[in-house]
DNA sequence: TAAATATCGATATACTTGTATCGATATTTA
DNA sequence: TAAATATCGATACAAGTATATCGATATTTA
């Protein structure tokens, strides 16, 4: 197995290539031709190892001494994620999180547009936000066989979700985004992506508190070594 | 080493462990005294082991044929990422994301209380988003020394996130949760979690992707065995 | 009471992901 | 032109994570 051992993105990657394709996009407006993972790894913070490897299953080579070609590497990540051709989406829920992500300019420019929005309360519907219409929820069937619509995000409390999803399943729908902490029970041929805000505030409270505890534990070893004794400076003579 | 080879969660434990204590928090309403792995596993679509694995580093022990007491778990888990006692934090930006956090109720149940919002805007500031004060920006350094607040959300324009979590470090802000699609550059006394929302529909997109890829392979082998062939079936005689 | 079932906890194994090393190639500098 | 520097790509290695197996123990059922 000789050119790019693994054909496949691994997830990881997948989840760092939005971020790849905004430091490229941005570098388009510069003359810059050419970019190397050693640039993009210092603007994001990987290592540069990182940045070649998950490239490395996608149709493109860079070149030595020079770098990858910019527009040649976010055609390939847009090709790769089919960020090319925009896929229309709905959401129902057209609360605080609905209404932000109605909001979140910038998703078509990851290939998703959201099209329609729907709601159960009938004083949300019949307005607009952020010029996509609301339509009661009813209506979310027919619309999304006529629209062939493929993604749907829910943004809908609890209990209500899995009702919701069932609806835009029946309807069509093969991608589920969901913003509600439920295990949606889908049929094989539908896919979830479980957004959970609760799971990033659990990695930033056991970070910090490790990052304290990491702090304590250093103050201790500077009281513990005597104010008399000298840090064992590694050959460095100053 | 017998008790627990590994004492540290990591983090897909960690990631994992809020939903878990959403389930064990309902069951408490319950009768119950005890839950099994199994039964978190099938509510969450894991596998058992995994679950078992997940509270293998916690201080707790399961009894062979019962489960894990419930009561027990859920302190273990609250102990654990530190959601016992609840910790203040200011949010600045109160635009469509920043205003749908602070309408996110339910942040007091993972140990975090927004008090304090704050905004450049002079228009959105003075005023109070779901029963928290909006202040000009100017004001967070002051009040976050007062109040000793730890943890900052950064719910503001790529543009300006920098400049604003630089304002909280010097504020005395240690853990921020970054929503600006931007690589801070902090001190490494202060920890970042950052949440990007393009990942998670970047894993949609692919998933999807490859959901459909699956389908057409799965029909396309539909076709090729030819009609009149019987599916190969394994021993089973209808 | 005895057998069947459910469950944990320990160990072992496989898989995924991250990191390191090194030769080959291109560019820049002296 | 020659040397120094930057970079990629292949290979190998290490660490982290998920999965499988199995004996021991508790509960339920006959």
């Amino acid at each position: 197995m000789t050119l790019g051992s693994k054909r496949i993105l691994s997830y990881p990657s997948i989840r760092r290539m939005p971020s790849y394709l905004r430091i490229l996009k941005d570098l388009v407006a510069t003359d810059q031709k050419a970019v190397s993972a050693t640039f993009l790894a210092k603007a994001l913070g990987f290592e540069p190892i990182v940045v070649r490897k998950d490239f490395d299953p996608l149709p493109i080579t860079g070149k030595s001494g020079v770098g990858y070609d910019i527009q040649e590497l976010i055609r390939a990540i847009e090709d790769h994620l089919g960020w090319n051709n925009i896929t229309d989406a709905f959401l129902v829920g057209t609360g605080n999180l609905g209404t932000a992500l109605l909001g979140y300019r910038g998703f078509e420019q990851y290939g998703v547009k959201i099209v329609l929005a729907f709601d159960i309360d009938p004083a949300k519907t019949a307005q607009t936000i952020n010029d996509v219409h609301v339509l009661p929820i009813d209506e979310l069937p027919l619309m999304a066989e006529r629209m062939k619509v493929q993604i749907g995000v829910l943004a809908v409390p609890a209990e209500c979700a899995q009702a919701i999803a069932d609806k835009m399943i029946l309807a069509g729908i093969r991608g589920i985004w969901n913003f509600a902490p439920v295990k949606l029970v889908v049929p094989e041929n539908v896919v979830v992506q479980n957004e959970d805000l609760a799971e990033g505030l659990a990695v930033l409270s056991v970070k910090l508190d490790r990052s304290k505890a990491k702090a304590i534990h250093a103050s201790l070893e500077e009281v513990s070594r005597a104010p008399e004794d000298v840090p064992p400076d590694t050959g460095k003579v100053f």
